[in-house]
DNA sequence: TCAGGTCGGTACGACATCGTACAAAGTGCC
DNA sequence: GGCACTTTGTACGATGTCGTACCGACCTGA
């Protein structure tokens, strides 16, 4: 039997590639930091199922702006193990409680170079990170907030598996790269017809459908790309661990 | 010695991997589309030394904004090298007259399979444009037009290896995802001050430290990486052809 | 030299978002 | 209960960009 709440990719590997990694378990919490931006680090870490990692760029002057998001289907890190070369501005926060599995560069490479299937599962993966960052490139220059809000909480709540998404406005503003104010307002113009309810530190999903509505197109080619990843990967779960 | 104006990555392969890929020449011109958005193509291309891919995205009401660049030094539509799955939306332009190496999915991932050294240059490469497109989805969301027209000028400007370029304010409305009178005003703006030249198809680069200074952050990473990375494919360049 | 098309300069009201400020509401602690 | 702090609601002028329109400049070919 599978052990519950692991990383799905991790997942499709034999007991003893897994065990080769020798996986260090963690538990991180809301606005945690993995990876400080330009920092090197030998780490790479593989959030297990409803954990959450948000992948964001600042600026000098402070502004911060999330790109892409990886859950349990995903690999995070993966510069490192594409390169040597040293690292460019990306950092990485923790969102929402979740556990993780941090193993070494070292290990994971080499897993990586002699382990043909599991390699193209991180490759399809990355393809898959890289899309999700073109479409926020799209969606960042020319969607409204509503609608940006809209795409950004549906694919968290997806990812996370629950409809109580913990954050405050000010962390928002922060992932959508605008200013509170504008958070509120179009946390309460979705909140007006009861698609989401908004409470202190809490944002709900109330109408699924009506979420989907109201969210840019942007929404859509990402969740189906992660969900039916994710789908392949459940399917080649290898049992023990 | 090496073939002139070939695809750097191309020429880091020794010649009989090189000819198994039965690469195909050809040559494009400005504004020419190599894949179109949602199509499944099962052609690799390496663009040559000074030829330029811009890889686009548009949206429903047909808006569309460049994502990142792909010169000399990378490969274009790594998706199809990297997954099975069907693609998601991107489309490439070519931009600038430049010749072309197509290579059919089915070799190339043959060599991408078998040949370490070059299967890393190709997900170093990889990394870089993910990094680039990072950048871009950042900078999209929270610089000003201006700013962005001299960061895309001066990249562009390095992967073709000319001042000039030959375009039109409305091919760079659809590259920065702004309307078109905005271009105009930015040009303009720069053009006042000398940096760059503004003619009927041309902006013409006077000024590359007066450039520099008037264009974001996001600027440097970029052409860093890509000229670290063009710096290597040359040492590694094999003799012949 | 003229006609038709493309390209670029400019204007102006509309609109989204910014920047900032401040008050109200919720929460935890003494 | 009362206090300090965080979070949220709201206001308002400033600013950047949009959408649209129009005209003049330039280019090409007849």
């Amino acid at each position: 039997m599978p052990s519950p709440s692991r990383s799905l990719l991790l997942d499709t590997l034999a007991p003893d590639a897994r065990a080769s990694l020798r996986a260090q378990e963690e538990e991180h919490r809301l606005s945690d930091v993995l990876i400080k931006a330009d920092e090197r680090s030998e780490s790479i870490f593989f959030p297990h199922n409803g954990a959450l990692v948000s992948i964001i760029r600042s600026t000098e002057s402070g502004s911060m702006v999330e790109v892409g998001v990886i859950g349990g289907e995903g690999i995070f890190n993966v510069h490192t193990l594409l390169t040597d070369s040293p690292p460019t501005g990306s950092e990485s926060l923790v969102q929402g409680e979740g556990r993780f599995s941090r193993v070494k560069a070292s290990r994971i490479k080499e897993v990586f170079r002699g382990n043909e299937p599991f390699r193209d599962l991180v490759l399809e993966y990355t393809s898959i990170f890289l899309d999700q960052v073109t479409q926020n490139a799209v969606c960042n220059r020319l969607h409204p907030i509503e609608q940006r809000l809209a795409k950004w909480t549906l694919i968290v709540r997806e990812r996370v598996g629950s409809d109580d998404l913990q954050l405050t406005h000010d962390f928002l503003s922060h992932m959508l790269g605008v200013h509170r104010p504008g958070v509120s307002i179009a946390v309460n113009a979705l909140a007006q017809d009861d698609v989401i309810e908004s409470r202190r530190n809490h944002i709900i999903v109330r109408d699924l459908e009506g979420l989907r509505a109201r969210a840019c197109e942007c929404h859509a080619p990402i969740n189906d790309r992660l969900n039916a990843f994710t789908a392949k990967l459940k399917k080649r779960a290898v049992s023990g661990g």
